[in-house]
DNA sequence: ATCGAAGAAGTTGTTATACAAATTGGTGTT
DNA sequence: AACACCAATTTGTATAACAACTTCTTCGAT
């Protein structure tokens, strides 16, 4: 078992069993070397590497503390790399969007408040009323997150930041078929929301799920030219 | 910004430009630590960050090489820390494992041919005919990773297997219910089946909700006692 | 007594150096 | 052609030293 392997799988195990609880601060750097038996540079890769997971976190000059261990923050730790895939992948992900969006949108019918309702109601407003691409991309980002807040599943909330986070890099809101996009775009979010309004999951879901396709759809005819920065 | 800093995102930022494309061996330590200007400890922290996310591979002796960039690996890496997961967190991710084997069952319907038809009865008669609960656990594991593989969806795939490897975890299969669990969940699968053989996809789609369901319900009531080695 | 500045101690961040361990490619022998 | 061996390259590990930051204590002024 080679050093850094050591490192990580102690530093898990003092998670695991308990030892390390969320919030709390690890032994000094110098203690978990001689605890563990690496040398500092094998120990602080094995920080690294879960950290880059989510699951500790540096300050200099303080300490590494346990992450609050939930299931959004070590899944939201994605974001970083879901921006390499390629474009064939980005289709797979859109897939599960779709059911995922559809089931956040299900979700929220049984947990919306009406003041929930109406500020999706000035989001959509607001987005109908731009032209702008980047305000567009915004705000239709800002609803979709609503919806899957008010879901009130931290993990699917995430998964869906992190799905959507990428989507937003292809900007189908910049191509010639920008006006089209946006007429049936709204059309979509309004039908996700009367969904919600009316407390009907069938129709939210659905709806949702024509939304993400509807998408998908442009995504992959509009591919060579969407296809702009990686960010 | 810092040295790690410097050191993941000029990483990065050559893979996501292209420079570097799956498969592709890096340039040694040496010479990437005088093309981003940090010494080779902070580069090896931040080719771990990398490498923990599934974006880069070491070889001892040999290299670092650009990893095959695709949804599922990089899904897979959560792995690691879902293990970590509070009780709470677990069973927000059964609700958004429902979701999902029920939209794998439903594409399944779709591409499932005759001999993977035969497998998945093959699996079942197996499972039914034992009462040892380390094999159970396995033939159902097997089982729903069959269906998710003939879905078609790598990053589904991945996803249903990175929350069932948490799920195992908990052995409800050796609780004092095991005997009442066992006629139900292998009723749920007999279900499961019949949607794929019917190539119905609701009805798939329905029973894989509901045994998850059912699942997730027996986790909850038995909670005290199923909660053994995390590991 | 309260507040604030200064400083000492502790911790992580970064670099440099040296050597061990593994792979790779070539070389020469059979 | 096959094999063993060696040399070069590369990653793995350890140690040391110092910089940068945080935290807490101490001390002094008000």
């Amino acid at each position: 078992m080679s050093a850094l392997d050591t490192a990580v799988h102690g530093l898990r195990a003092l998670i695991a069993e308990g030892t390390l609880r969320p919030g709390d601060r690890l032994p000094s750097e110098g203690e978990l070397c001689e605890h563990l038996g690496v040398s500092r540079g094998s120990l602080r890769e094995g920080i690294r590497m879960l950290s880059a997971l989510g699951v500790l976190e540096t300050r200099h000059g303080s300490g590494s503390y346990v992450s609050d261990l939930n299931a959004g923050d070590l899944i939201g730790s994605l974001s970083l790399t879901v921006g390499l895939l390629p474009l064939e992948s980005i289709l797979e992900l859109y897939e599960l969007r779709r059911a995922l969006e559809a089931h956040a949108a299900a979700l929220a019918t049984a947990r919306i408040s009406p003041d929930e309702i109406a500020e999706l109601e000035a989001i959509l407003v607001e987005l109908e009323g731009t032209v702008d691409d980047g305000e567009q991309s915004a705000l239709d980002h800002r609803f979709h997150m609503r919806v899957a807040e008010i879901a009130g599943n931290s993990a699917l909330a995430s998964l869906l930041a992190v799905f959507r986070a990428r989507s937003r890099a292809y900007r189908i809101f910049r191509t010639e078929s920008a006006a089209e996009i946006k007429v049936l775009s709204d059309a979509g979010h309004r039908s996700i929301l009367r969904g919600l309004q009316s407390r009907d999951p069938v129709a939210a879901s659905s709806a949702a799920a024509g939304h993400v396709a509807q998408t998908e759809y442009w995504l992959r005819k509009l591919q060579p030219d969407a296809i702009g920065l990686t960010d």
